[in-house]
DNA sequence: CTTATACAATAAGCATTGCTAATGATGCAT
DNA sequence: ATGCATCATTAGCAATGCTTATTGTATAAG
């Protein structure tokens, strides 16, 4: 039992004669003839009365009508679904990215959502470390990393500059200048994030090289709680530029370019290699790299300070 | 979108591989690789992601498997239904009867419910005259007649001999005789039944042969109106032998045999000729033969009285 | 880094299927 | 009875789908 059998089943109890129904779907009588008696053969009961003027559906055809009506309308709705997946007007989309990424991901998100309402999106946080993984594995389609990662399956886009920021209350007593050197930070207590990161590193070594103490007072599990805590007065910190742009805005914490200091960070989004990924993430990258072209003037700006 | 495709569809999403899904299937993995592939151009989407080691579903892969499955288990419900027909565990079955006609049917209905309980039927009054039409234009499939209907595309099968019973209240005079002769109903006061049928003419001829004036007082329009009129003392009727059985039985009406008058009736089924017959049809007749052949020695042993 | 293995895509040949065209059969109306 | 309409049947042909054989590719092992 096919569904074309079944449309041709349909057209004769419509139009209750094989030759209207074989007109109705272009094929000539016989084909209608040949194609019900098949199906009549294999579910073993007659489906129409031939005898009167009129083709009459027996007890089975009434029965089989109900079913084929319902299974070619289901079929209708299975290419519509289909339609709106081609379309971007469905579709699921699981994006991995860890706690400070998942920032930079918050104006391409609000875009994106703004062209295709109809894709739902999942950002699941996780570790920079694990997010290859997870991409390979299918977990999530698409990652945002702040390294390009080795694995050849998958390809990566630079899609953000972040950079290393110096942040200090603005009750601090450098909060005024506009540059700072590493010798002047010898005295200050550091907060530090307690992950740690290449960036890190770079930044220990700086200090080394201008030969200044840094001293590292507490280390704090999230970016939140470092920023808090900086803007209460407790002290200062390098913290990712993304993650505290309303904080400078409202006045909360201040920047201070470090001269010596100017660690750029390439936020990434990673996808695995070769076609297999779905409108959605397609669409997905196409607004990441049209935000990071508007933005690429704009951190510039920052970024000569 | 054939139903026959979205089987190996589902094969390979649920066994993750072609080769295996082919196995399962009983084909070689090129004939699954080719259906999948067929698919995936008429839905202009690609349904599976080879790239790594498992066949994963893509969006539209994930969205076409729950129709798929849907629709594969409707046709299952299909056939299922279909196989009931079948077997005589469901369908309908419309009989066309009139007023006197109906009474013969009950017990037949009575049996064949028993054996059939899944069939559904109607019976739906009607006039003799009416019945072999309806039953050509489908708006019955049996019909219970009293003659022989002369439409060629008719076939009738006789299932009961009626006959016309003369039948006095219980305190009529005459109630007690085993027999009697027309001439002793000259003085009586009939009841007759409005509808004139063929059987009415038939005595009225009798009674004229015997030079016995027929007195009919009255003319009712239901049988049941005429056998309470004539238990209630207020007549005598000429009235058919099936609808007066339970009466003689409770000794509300007397049936008494009337020398002269043996006026058989034979009720018939009629049903479309030309194997254009469902089952329940089918199975109806062979009930109503064997209910025939089981009341043939009941029904001579009064009519030998 | 190469080799082996597993799996899917592709190509060519063949069998089956389903269509058309032509003809025969049957019922219905004139 | 004749003509018209309708469906069944048959044979031939074209399209479809399956198989076998081969190529291509990614993963695993040497």
């Amino acid at each position: 039992m096919e569904l074309s059998q079944l449309e041709v089943f349909l057209a004769v109890a419509r139009e209750k004669k094989f030759s209207r129904a074989a007109e109705k779907l272009f094929r000539t009588q016989s084909a209608v003839s040949q194609t019900i008696r098949k199906l009549e053969v294999e579910l073993g009961e007659p489906l129409f009365d031939r005898s009167s003027r009129d083709a009459v559906l027996t007890d089975a055809g009434r029965v089989l009508l109900e079913y084929a009506e319902k299974l070619v309308n289901l079929r209708s709705d299975a290419q519509e679904a289909l339609r709106e997946v081609r379309e971007l007007l469905a579709g699921k989309l699981v994006i991995s990215a860890n706690e400070f990424t998942a920032l930079y991901l918050l104006p391409v998100l609000a875009e994106f959502r703004r062209l295709h309402p109809g894709i739902r999106i999942t950002v699941q946080r996780s570790l920079g470390s694990r997010i290859p993984d997870e991409v390979l594995r299918h977990s999530a389609e698409l990652g945002v990393l702040s390294y390009d990662p080795q694995e050849p399956q998958l390809r990566s886009y630079v899609v953000y500059l972040d950079e290393l920021a110096f942040v200090v209350p603005p009750d601090h007593p450098l909060a005024g200048s506009a540059q700072v050197s590493i010798r002047q930070l010898g005295a200050e207590s550091f907060v530090a994030h307690i992950v740690s990161s290449p960036y890190r590193d770079k930044v220990l070594q700086a200090f080394k090289r201008h030969r200044t103490p840094l001293y590292m007072g507490l280390e704090l599990p999230t970016l939140q709680a470092i920023k808090q805590f900086v803007a209460m007065g407790n002290g200062v910190a390098f913290i990712p530029a993304i993650s505290i742009e309303s904080e400078v805005a409202r006045g909360e914490l201040v920047r201070i370019p470090v001269k010596e200091l100017q660690l750029e960070r390439k936020l990434r989004l990673v996808c695995r290699k070769g076609g297999g990924l779905s409108h959605a993430a397609r669409a997905f990258l196409k607004v990441a790299e049209s935000a990071a072209e508007k933005l690429q003037g704009r951190y510039r700006f920052q970024a000569d300070h």
